[in-house]
DNA sequence: TCTGGGGTCCTGTGTCGA
DNA sequence: TCTGTCGACACAGGACCC
């Protein structure tokens, strides 16, 4: 594969550009899952290859270039890709792997520069400028990182070169795939004013459609229009965020330190639901899983949220806030009971459900409410002994009975017949059991 | 075409207390 | 005591990102 340098297209390599003052740098992994999994899929390689879930209703998570020449995208439903690309491979998601690999690559980006702000498993900001005495300049350490990660990861990046962060993530853009652009310090403002409006970070489908109403079809038709038509037409916070980036103008640092705000757990059923004993069960398992990543992250959540998502893909949210934080599943989970039927659904059909905790506080230092009728040995206890029991035996090993398969219902999973096709998603044992059926209603 | 799952951030509205 | 205002907060929904 050919490793390109510089790829502003206006110079060659020989005139490189000028980086003084590029000091944030965009770097972005190549089609990251789909590289990843043909590590061990050598023979796939430069062929197409679609990694993505194969229930139906699954979406493209990663795709190789050969791929998307067909038209295969990120988050197009799978049937889709299928469709245009009959003669793709399809690859389940190994998100195990992709999180392994992901903290390699972080870690070296650890060795060239402590300020380090990950976006995603796959694309990270780094600010360079204290690295530049020891490593050489900004472009010459985006190349570093270029070739340490594909010599030790076996996989390609492509990076932007920048004096904002905003810029360099345009720039990586315009680099993929495998490539690098500088966009020096004198020239940003040509840069993006010459882009169309869609390219700006946070400008999508909507924005974009706003935009071209007001017949602002490029980032200098932005630049040039007044920023009170802007405020009424995006908002008091967008609008000025807008033309701020339109005029190459980005005060956001690179930052190591970025708290979660919210964790939570959703997930979409291979068929629409109408049963409530079944959306409860999917409630307390949600409730189950989110709880024990909020342990596991060492915070307490105040407000607990729920996600419905109708058949016809509308959406609403409910959100109660308690009187103090919690991390107890119990709690979690009579809490988005209690919201869910507070709905009065009347046997509508859902696709989606999903519990989120938000609020989140540091456990160290909060304080926790025990209640009147708590017993001794209360829930927190409970949560704590499972939370160990999965640590050694494996997630799912312990959990609520509601959510265990019978013993009529483990015989029949266990003949091979009747086993499902097609399951949603890698992940806990108990997906047997939470299968929804096809039919005007379940129980 | 028929839309996952993990998030963040913003906006509008309603409520409540000072 | 009543009324108006303002800020803080809760809540719901939507847009956006990877």
């Amino acid at each position: 594969m050919s490793r390109r340098q510089y790829a502003l297209p206006q110079r060659g390599a020989e005139h490189p550009p000028d980086d003084t003052g590029c000091t944030v740098l965009h770097v972005d992994m190549d089609a990251f899952f789909a590289s990843a999994s043909l590590l061990s899929r050598p023979e796939l390689v430069g062929t197409p290859v679609i990694i993505g879930g194969g229930g139906n209703r699954g979406v493209v998570l990663s795709a190789t270039y050969e791929a998307r020449k067909f038209g295969v995208a990120s988050a197009m439903p799978m049937s889709r890709a299928r469709r245009l690309c009959p003669t793709a491979t399809v690859i389940a998601p190994d998100h195990h792997l992709y999180s392994q690999i992901s903290a390699a690559v972080m870690a070296t980006f650890e060795t060239i520069t402590p300020v380090v702000e990950p976006l995603s498993l796959d694309e990270a900001f780094l600010d360079v400028s204290g690295s530049v005495r020891r490593l050489g300049s900004p472009a010459k350490i985006g190349q570093l990182i270029r070739d340490t990660v594909h010599d030790e990861q076996g996989i390609t990046c492509s990076v932007g070169v920048a004096p904002t962060k905003f810029v360099a993530k345009l720039a990586s853009g315009l680099a993929k795939p495998d490539g690098m652009v500088v966009v020096p310090r004198d020239e940003v403002v040509t840069f993006v004013q010459q882009l169309p409006v869609g390219a700006l970070w946070g400008v999508g489908d909507k924005t974009e459609e706003t935009l071209l109403r007001l017949g602002l079809h490029t980032v200098a038709d932005i630049a040039h229009t007044p920023l009170d038509t802007l405020r009424r037409a995006l908002g008091e916070s967008a609008g000025p965020h807008l033309h701020d980036l339109a005029w190459g103008r980005d005060p956001r640092h690179v930052e190591t330190q970025r708290r979660e705000r919210s964790i939570g757990s959703d997930e979409t059923f291979e068929f629409d639901v109408d049963d409530p004993a079944y959306i409860h069960r999917q409630l307390l398992k949600l409730s189950d899983r989110t709880a024990a990543r909020v342990r596991s992250a060492g915070v307490l959540g105040r407000t607990v949220s729920i996600k419905v998502r109708f058949s016809d893909f509308t959406t609403i949210t409910r959100s109660r806030t308690l009187r103090d934080p919690t991390d107890v599943s119990r709690e979690i989970f009579d809490t988005a009971k209690s919201l869910y039927d507070a709905l009065g659904l009347q046997r509508a059909r859902i696709r989606l459900v999903g519990v989120r905790m938000e609020g989140l506080v540091e456990s160290v230092g909060a304080p926790i409410q025990g209640t009147l009728d708590e017993p001794d040995h209360g829930w927190r206890d409970a949560d704590r002994a499972v939370d160990r029991a999965s640590a050694r035996f494996g997630a799912g090993s312990v959990r609520p009975a509601s959510l265990i398969p019978d013993r009529d219902q483990a015989k029949q999973r266990d003949r091979p017949r009747d086993r499902p096709r097609d399951r949603p998603r890698d992940g806990g044992g108990d997906k047997d059991r939470d299968q929804p059926r096809p039919g005007p209603a379940h129980g």
